[in-house]
DNA sequence: CCGATACGCAACGGTCCCGTTTCGTAAGGA
DNA sequence: TCCTTACGAAACGGGACCGTTGCGTATCGG
């Protein structure tokens, strides 16, 4: 306090290694994208992943859980840019962004998180809900109301009900459904069915 | 040999339990249905659970994916009788089955299977896909397939991406929807949205 | 240079579960 | 009765991680 005490107010001693940190989240995302479920990720492995000591985790995050929120905080929520000119097109790109990253690793992280330890880790998936399936469902809906508003959907049309059908379609395809059929038109595909219908 | 070969063909010594062998399945079922992954179920926890010396369990499984199959196995996929009269009546009963199931323990088993550990246990993922899956979507299919021929729904309809909206619709629901909205009216809601499509 | 802090590494005692073995007992057939 | 197998319970040595601690070294401010 005597002699400067600037934005910074750096400790004494060394400072942490932003390097050190930086792969410890790495490995984590890493860990969780191969398939580790959060229950079986070990502090050790990831220290091991990451070419750490367990010290330099411990002396970070207390505990897993808050580890794997600052890990999954990380991830941005890329919406794609939308043409903005027809409400069916805008909503292909969407759901086709979803399938070109069901292949990635680190989106394996999000899905797999939120598929199947949402309830057992409810205060983690409320912070990986805001930045990686809030963004996203923002934009659709902002699609549907526009397209609603444009005469382009029903007037009536219940968007909670819709973003299901469009979500819920994709996610079942990317995860069970017969891998030939993954090319970029299986959202058109998707698109086209459900603006149209499938009564005649 | 000697004596009698009759159909048993009973081994000497004491029988197995048949008591036994079920308080194992039951245990093991429960213990999923609670939430449990097949990574961190232990055999000791099973056993402690059905109240039974681990021993017993080893005499019978080799190991634990065997167990989990077996255990899936027990579990029927009881697909409701459908009126026949109507497609759209017939989807809201399959899709209004799904919904309440959803809330059970049993089915909860299914439902963490089916979503977390479908790729890191292909071969458990396989055998239960036919006995709990498999079974519904035959149903679906026929329901579509008359639904086609009647011209209660278009003659050029996709099967494979109608059935996949309408599942993957419910389940996005039955996982991460707003509770309120989980009445019986919720099937009719998607049938009917996806049947007229969500296009003026 | 000195004090403070962070680093990677290795080791600690503790817990959980593994798969196996041993025990005394129970329940069938010959 | 005797033989065989199954039973529940307990104990075994072994492995994976836990969260902590101590070590020698590295990197900052003063």
């Amino acid at each position: 306090m005597t002699i400067q005490d600037a934005g910074a107010a750096r400790p004494a001693g060394r400072p942490r290694s932003e390097k050190a940190e930086k792969a410890i989240l790495e490995a984590t995302l890493d860990l969780i994208g191969e398939g580790m479920g959060i229950s079986e990720l070990s502090i050790e492995a990831i220290a091991a992943r990451a070419g750490v000591g367990k010290t330099t985790i411990y002396r970070r995050w207390s505990n897993k859980e808050d580890l794997v929120v600052d890990a999954l905080a990380t991830l941005k929520a890329p919406v794609p840019p939308l043409a903005g000119e027809s409400v069916r097109d805008d909503l292909v790109t969407l759901l086709d962004q979803m399938r070109d990253e069901s292949g990635h690793v680190r989106t394996k992280c999000v899905m797999n998180i939120a598929l199947s330890e949402s309830d057992r880790y409810p205060h983690l998936f409320e912070k990986f809900r805001k930045i990686a399936i809030e963004p996203r469902r923002a934009a659709m809906r902002q699609v549907l109301e526009r397209g609603m508003a444009s005469g382009e959907l029903r007037s009536t049309l219940e968007i909670e009900l819709a973003m299901a059908i469009l979500t819920g379609t994709m996610v079942w395809f990317t995860k069970w459904g017969d891998t030939s059929d993954r090319g970029p038109e299986l959202a058109e595909g998707i698109v086209d069915q459900v603006l149209a219908g499938i009564a005649p």
